[in-house]
This record gives structure tokens, C-alpha cells and sequence, in this order.
DNA sequence: TGAAATGTTGGGGCG
DNA sequence: ACGCCCCAACATTTC
């Protein structure tokens, strides 16, 4: 006779502490075990070094050792979803499973295939909202549709968070001893079918959070929170944070809220993933050139900025706000690049890559998306240098030959602004 | 979360 | 003292 057991699935919420689907399995009449499942559809496309791949096996392995200190263990498995449930349908007595909701097209119908999968095999399959304070739904225009304007969606979510007091939080610590007790074996990276990269996911650092507003365009200061890649993977609840953010910082908390505002946008438009938002820019003709392209990859376009950007996000897997926002602009803008050529490149790099933000503020940067930049806007690299730059401490970091006598701009400024606000007006559609 | 072009203002040099 | 010009500084408009 097996044991009827609870099954919580860690996907990216990989922390003990403040998680609503593993709070909520952990008060269910069964023992909990912890699963997570390297997705082999997802992981089949990245490199054997992917620096996420080892943040991933790293955290996994810090819940682990939690877990052992009450004996329990977490389930590690690698494959296809769906068959790697079929194989634990019966392999063990499921009663329940539980996980936290994943707002992506990919997830979505992922775990839906999985619910039913579970409900067949007559166990009940549960999902919680964790990643997020408001998931798509709960705020909305009056009219019950969703806000594709910022402004707005941030004063209702404020509004109704405010309303609300504040986040709550799980305490899920009193509820560990109805972990399952067992002993799986931990894997190494190599039996998952990794290497280890030499690019690390740094600890987060919310220090010099109380001065975000005046600071963060400067990325010499360094004074970022490096929170991104956490907020990913769940290695930070967003409760906690967005309660202490609202205490020390709105700027800073507003930042959180478009981390919202574009989960629900995607969640509402999937199409944005393929498509500009606004298809009244679908007639731009990109210049598309490959060669650009791999100068801007990496970074010897010639703009000091762009350059230093580019090779912070190569060389370390970050990149600075402000610094995102001049590369972005320059892609679309000065090399006529359309936005998914950009938004793969960072999809690949990022630490901190989440398809939703990524392609919200890529859609933002080429104005082709909700809310965006309009197209008249082009950033000048060398103004943003002389701004927010302006010892030229940050470019020099990562371009260390910067005062050898640098390269040529790959293309004069003034042309490619002209060319950039042409080429849009031509191609917008009215 | 822009930058350039264009317009306006006012102080100072100078005849 | 006055008018004129120049131009920097700031403001507004345009892309």
C-alpha cells in the first residue's frame, strides 16, 4: 500500500519561505513532497553553460539542504513535463498537486495539460497566484478590460493595494514538518546535463534602494538592486518586497508595478510575444542587416555607451536600466533593427531574462508597443554619455581600450536619426 | 525614461 | 543715457 501523498511543483518560486502553493500543500492531509522538473522543451534550446541553468541548480540545492535539516528532500527530475508526471502518476498514491500559477503562453498551457493529466489520474490539481500582488483580472478599466496604458493601471494597483493594507505573507516554517520524509538523491549538474558557468547570479543588494530616484540613471554607481534574476526564479517573494518598497521607495515600487503592468499585458496579448502590439507599425521596413547586428552583439558599434552596455551584458549576464533603454533605442533607431532581432539577443544573455518585461520594454524602445516611446524619440548615445556618464567611469569598466583611441561610430548620428524618423513616418500606417 | 530646432529674453559691450 | 547687436540661457515646439 503507498502512501497518499501531496506533490508541491517548484517552477520558478524557488525559495521556502513566503510561497502560497507551498504554503497551501504544506496544510493539505497529506505528506508534501517538492518536485522540480528541468523542462527538457525549454532547456533542449540553451547552451550546455547556462548561467540560469546553474542560478536554477544552486537554489534548488539551497531548499535541499533546508529540507534535509528535517529530513525530508526535494524530488529532482529532467524531461518532458508530461511525461515525467506519468511516470509519478504512478510511481506514487498523488492525492493533490499544487503549484503557483505561471502567467506565460508556454506555462499556461503547459500546466493545463498537466491539471488535466492529474484530474485523470483522479487527484486534484491546484494553482495559487504568487508571482505577482495582481494577476490579470483584478485590475481592470471599469469597463472590465485591461489597461494597456501605465499611468492608469499603476494608480488602480496602488489604489487597491493600498485599500488592501499591504501584501500578505505566508508563514510557511510552523507548517515543515509535514514534509514528506525521505532521502532523494540530490544530482550533479553534469547528470542534468550541464556545466557550470562562470557567469553567477549576484546576491541582491537593497542598500542604496532609499535613494533609487536620485541614482538610478547612473550606472557607474553601481547602485542597482540586482533584484531581476531573484524576481525570476523566486528566489525574493514579491510580497515582501513590494511591502518593504512601499515603505522606503515609490519610484522604486513603480518599477514592480510595470513588472505588472506587462505580465498582465502579455497574459492579455499574447500576440505581443511575434507581433507589435500596434499593428499600425507593421509597414516599417527594417533594414534587417546582419552585420550591423553582430557589431551591436558585441559592442563595437563605435558609440562608447552602446559598446560598454553591450559587453556588461556579455560578459556578466546584467545590464544597467539606463544603459537598456540607449542599446535598445540604437538597435531599432540608428541600425533600422527590428525589435525581435534585440529582444532574442537579451532573451539569451539576461540573468534576469522574463518574456514578459522583455518584450514590453523592447516594444516600449521601438514605439511599436503599448504605452511605448513614440518614434520620433531616438536617444542620442553621446548625450546619454555626457548625462548620466559623464567621468566616463562606466564605459571605461567595460571598455578597457576606450582610451587607446576608440573606433569610429559605425554610423553618424545625425544621418541615423534622420533615416530612423523617416523610415517610421513611411512605414506607420494611419 | 529624448533631442533638435526654433523662439524668447535679458545682460553686457559698444558706438 | 540710449539703441543696437550679440549671444547665452531658458522656454517652447517639432520630429
Amino acid at each position: 500500500m503507498k502512501q497518499k501523498v501531496t506533490f508541491f511543483w517548484f517552477r520558478r518560486d524557488l525559495r521556502l519561505e513566503d510561497n502560497v502553493g507551498l504554503f497551501h500543500a504544506l496544510q493539505s492531509d497529506f505528506p508534501v513532497i517538492p518536485l522540480f522538473i528541468f523542462d527538457e522543451d525549454i532547456l533542449e534550446n540553451l547552451p550546455k553553460n547556462d548561467a540560469r541553468v546553474s542560478f536554477i541548480y544552486d537554489s534548488l540545492q539551497k531548499i535541499n539542504e533546508e529540507l534535509k535539516t528535517i529530513e525530508s528532500a526535494i524530488l529532482i527530475k529532467k524531461g518532458k513535463t508530461a511525461e515525467v508526471w506519468k511516470s509519478l502518476l504512478t510511481q506514487f498514491d498523488i492525492q493533490k498537486v499544487l503549484f503557483n500559477k505561471d502567467y506565460e503562453p508556454y506555462a499556461i498551457k503547459r500546466d493545463s495539460e498537466i491539471s488535466s493529466l492529474v484530474q485523470q489520474n483522479g487527484a486534484v490539481s491546484l494553482s495559487y497566484k504568487d508571482h505577482v500582488i495582481f494577476e490579470e483580472k483584478e485590475i481592470t478599466k471599469s469597463d472590465g478590460l485591461p489597461y494597456t496604458i501605465y499611468t492608469p493601471y499603476k494608480n488602480k494597483w496602488l489604489e487597491k493595494y493600498h485599500l488592501s493594507g499591504q501584501a500578505p505573507e505566508y508563514d510557511t516554517k510552523p507548517l515543515f514538518s509535514n514534509f514528506a520524509k525521505n532521502q532523494f538523491e540530490f544530482p550533479e549538474l553534469s547528470e542534468i546535463g550541464f556545466e557550470r558557468s562562470s557567469i553567477k547570479v549576484l546576491p541582491h543588494n537593497l542598500t542604496q534602494i532609499a535613494n533609487y530616484k536620485e541614482t538610478r540613471d547612473f550606472p557607474a554607481l553601481d547602485s542597482t538592486s540586482y533584484l531581476s534574476p531573484h524576481l525570476r526564479f523566486g528566489t525574493v517573494s514579491i510580497r515582501k518586497l513590494v511591502n518593504w518598497a512601499n515603505k522606503k521607495n515609490q519610484t522604486f515600487l513603480s518599477e514592480l508595478i510595470w513588472r505588472e503592468f506587462f505580465i498582465q499585458i502579455l497574459f492579455s496579448f499574447p500576440h505581443v510575444v511575434n507581433h507589435n502590439f500596434k499593428p499600425a507599425y507593421d509597414g516599417i521596413e527594417w533594414s534587417n542587416n546582419e552585420e550591423d547586428f553582430k557589431r551591436w552583439c558585441s559592442g563595437t558599434t563605435g558609440y562608447p555607451m552602446v559598446d560598454a552596455g553591450m559587453r556588461q551584458l556579455n560578459e556578466t549576464g546584467y545590464m544597467h536600466n539606463r544603459v537598456r533603454m540607449v542599446v535598445a533605442s540604437f538597435l531599432c533607431k540608428h541600425l533600422l533593427i527590428n525589435w525581435q532581432w534585440g529582444e532574442a539577443y537579451f532573451a539569451e544573455k539576461l540573468l534576469d531574462f522574463e518574456l514578459a518585461s522583455n518584450v514590453g520594454n523592447w516594444q516600449w524602445a521601438a514605439g511599436t508597443g503599448c504605452d511605448a516611446a513614440p518614434y520620433f524619440r531616438v536617444f542620442n548615445p553621446e548625450i546619454q554619455q555626457k548625462k548620466f556618464d559623464e567621468k566616463g567611469s562606466y564605459i571605461r569598466k567595460w571598455i578597457p581600450e576606450f582610451d587607446l583611441g576608440y573606433n569610429a561610430p559605425m554610423v553618424d548620428h545625425a544621418f541615423a536619426r534622420d533615416r530612423a524618423i523617416a523610415t517610421y513616418k513611411k512605414g506607420i500606417i494611419k
